[in-house]
DNA sequence: AGGCTGTACTG
DNA sequence: CAGTAC
DNA sequence: GCCT
DNA sequence: TAATG
DNA sequence: CATTA
């Protein structure tokens, strides 16, 4: 490739010191897609976007060992796709997009020339295809189940229901089918804003230094949110924390009705660090809403606020851009020294914490320019 | 050829 | 652990 | 599916 | 039954 | 959950 390869290539190696490592190789991707910048407005490109991201939901239902990766792939793709301001017109073009393959890029020139691509028509009529999309939108039904639903001859929602061929749910997938419609939906920012509002302030009642935030879509600006994410932690410069803020905040918000469902709790629910998730809804009359709260130590504020804020493919991202500069990144902080066996690539040395208190911190130590929630939006 | 984020809950 | 989810 |  | 994966 | 003790 060109100098400016060979020059990262020459300074990666003298930073990192072990130029064998797979982590050094991914240094050399001279493309980050955590640290692309780009411009606000409509994506001239869109029809593109919307027939890959079709082609996504096909295959995340069925994750038949090489979907996950195909999924992943896309994704990149899209988020390349997105951030170029050009209208995409040849093969040559779409194909020196960063993620953009051979194979992607031709499926684009499909869509480009005729709004759709031979694959994703082919996908959307097999019986299978459609059924395990079908099954896996069933919260707590991943592409496993729903495949093995399907060879046992399982085809409609009703069949799930009456336990045909002998079927079991769990407690969470019994109410993900009971509200299967509900669940399919988003909502406007408005409605989780409202209820974000009404859970703020009985949170606030326990205690009113509690701090509290609404992440994901909603605080990445989308006028539409697919749930509820919101983030509590305390200061806790008084000595005192958040400690048992769950056991008095669930059953407060389960008596007013915002709470109606329970999909999993916390492994301890005086833990400073806890995380629930259920179902809620505005009103008696509302839709059932998915929503998860997240309690966190004060201390890793900002690195649960950049992973909440996601989105995904952003979040990935730098948690790559992390690993290979020789740090790891997750919900709790950047961390320096981390050891896996390189064998598992399990943990075995939690490492030293480097950066948490503020998202800042870890854009500015990663070497990314500051993003707002808004620019972090990858793909869509 | 082999990587592709890192973690938590359920059963 | 496998599966699912975030 | 794409990348090194 | 409790611990483990 | 399945396996183990």
């Amino acid at each position: 490739m060109s100098w400016l390869y060979q020059r990262q290539r020459k300074t990666a190696k003298k930073r990192l010191g072990h130029p064998t490592s797979w982590r050094m190789v991914n240094l050399l991707h001279l493309r980050w897609i955590c640290k692309d910048q780009r411009p606000i407005g409509p994506c001239v490109n869109q029809d593109i976007v919307d027939e890959l991201n079709k082609l996504v939901g096909i295959h995340e239902s069925r994750l038949g060992g090489d979907d996950k990766w195909k999924v992943l792939q896309y994704r990149k793709a899209i988020s390349s796709i997105r951030k170029e301001t050009a209208r995409i017109t040849s093969l040559s073009q779409a194909q020196g997009l960063f993620g953009v393959g051979k194979k992607t890029a031709t499926k684009i020139m499909e869509i480009v020339e005729n709004g759709k691509t031979k694959r994703l028509e082919y996908e959307e009529q097999l019986d299978d295809t459609r059924v395990c999309k079908l099954f896996s939108a069933i919260y707590g039904v991943g592409p496993r189940l729903a495949w093995q639903w399907y060879q046992l001859g399982l085809r409609t929602l009703q069949d799930v229901r009456e336990g045909k061929a002998g079927v079991k749910l769990t407690p969470a997938q019994r109410i993900g089918l009971e509200h299967y419609d509900d669940l399919q939906l988003r909502m406007p920012r408005e409605e989780a804003g409202v209820i974000f509002g009404r859970i703020k302030e009985i949170a606030l009642a326990i205690d009113p230094e509690l701090d509290l935030q609404l992440m994901g879509s909603y605080r990445r600006g989308q006028p539409n949110c697919g749930d509820i994410d919101i983030l509590i932690t305390r200061p806790d410069m008084d000595g005192r924390t958040h400690k048992g803020i769950m056991r008095k905040l669930l059953p407060a918000l389960h008596e007013k009705d915002i709470l109606t469902k329970d999909l999993s709790m916390p492994h301890d629910l005086d833990d400073l660090e806890a995380k629930y998730m259920g179902l809620c809804r505005l009103g008696p009359d509302g839709k059932m809403r998915r929503i998860d709260i997240l309690a966190v130590p004060y201390a890793s504020w900002g690195a649960a606020l950049l992973y909440f804020t996601g989105d995904d493919i952003f979040n990935r991202s730098m948690r790559l851009l992390a690993s290979s500069k020789g740090y790891s990144l997750n919900q709790r902080g950047l961390y320096k020294n981390v050891v896996r066996d390189p064998k598992t690539r399990v943990k075995t040395v939690t490492g030293t914490l480097i950066a948490s208190r503020t998202e800042e911190d870890i854009f500015a130590i990663l070497g990314v320019p500051w993003q707002e929630p808004a620019q972090r939006r990858r793909a869509k």
